[in-house]
DNA sequence: TTTATCTTTCACTATTTATTGAAAGTTTAA
DNA sequence: TTAAACTTTCAATAAATAGTGAAAGATAAA
């Protein structure tokens, strides 16, 4: 296989993945373009690249250095912004890990808690309940993994996940 | 609160948990309806509840139980179906798993298994296979845990995440 | 069989989400 | 300052996704 056809086949899978994952197409496919190249691509590449509009690049680039996973880069010289995306696997695994767990773990946990405290004490009251502490404490402990994972070192998970699947 | 209050907050709440997951709205719904309740439900109880159509209720129960998250309920005497969700959150948690990997991490693991021979032999061709290598190291890793999680019973993943978070 | 009851399908419609592009805003070199 | 170079915003539009409901398809009691 070309490299270049490689390259297109890789923005493919993984803005198709990203889409299955509620983060839309464009987001993960300028990811995806960003990671196949080494040197940083300015908007206009982007635009270029992916046949997208300027405020689609615009909008999520934007979005995808908010997640962490891209940063800016200035060339000298160039008055241009350039975009770059992270290297290593596990730190867009970890950035990612924490965004997702912000936007989409907390608020339910949220809402789990308030939904403890039910007046009511029928046999239909506290099968309800005890559902809503299990679900409460399964996404807290999950909550808590995440949080070990975001905040530690790359090699300990890793270490500790070859232990485990050893 | 009180407990019909609590069941609906629920539903809201586990439906918006569910669209940002890429699964729709009403799926999701209706699985917090049916966790939210003991008995089992028939097409028109949930059509009821949710203000739903014949057509949008079935297809998403269907769906539902194709994810193994709810089961079909006869009722003796009663010619229509009715619905269950399982009582087990580790159980339920095992199932979305399963289902996710199946969908998702293992069309990008093939496509990534596809990305790894480039003919090419430049610094860039070298960079590119270096990021996909790793890409496809970490999409197996992660596969393998899921794999281990939804073979095996509860309170194996469960030690070992003890463990892993000790 | 027949027929009443229940389930599924699917073309159409509604809703939601993503994208465009032009105008407004910002920055910086001269 | 000014004005060229670049970035951001946002109302309008397009595209994707979800939902409806009536009709067709099953199923099973009589």
């Amino acid at each position: 296989m070309k490299l270049e056809e490689a390259k297109e086949e890789f923005i493919q899978a993984w803005g198709a993945l990203g889409s299955s994952w509620g983060i839309n197409r464009t987001m993960s496919s300028i990811h995806a373009l960003l990671m196949a190249n080494n040197e940083p691509l300015s908007t206009e590449d982007i635009m270029a690249a992916l046949q997208i509009s300027r405020g689609n690049a615009n909008m999520n680039t934007r979005a995808l250095i908010e997640w962490g996973l891209v940063k800016k880069h200035r060339i000298a010289g160039d008055r241009k912004e350039f975009f770059v995306a992270g290297k290593d696997v596990w730190e867009m695994a970890r950035q990612i890990a924490k965004e997702r767990r912000k936007r989409e773990l907390n608020p339910v946990i949220e809402s789990l808690e308030k939904l403890k405290d039910i007046e009511e004490n029928s046999e239909e009251a506290e099968s309800f309940k005890k559902r809503i502490n299990d679900l409460h404490d399964f996404t807290s402990e999950i909550s808590g993994l995440v949080d070990k994972f975001t905040r530690n070192d790359r090699n300990w998970f890793y270490r500790s996940l070859l232990k485990l699947l050893g």
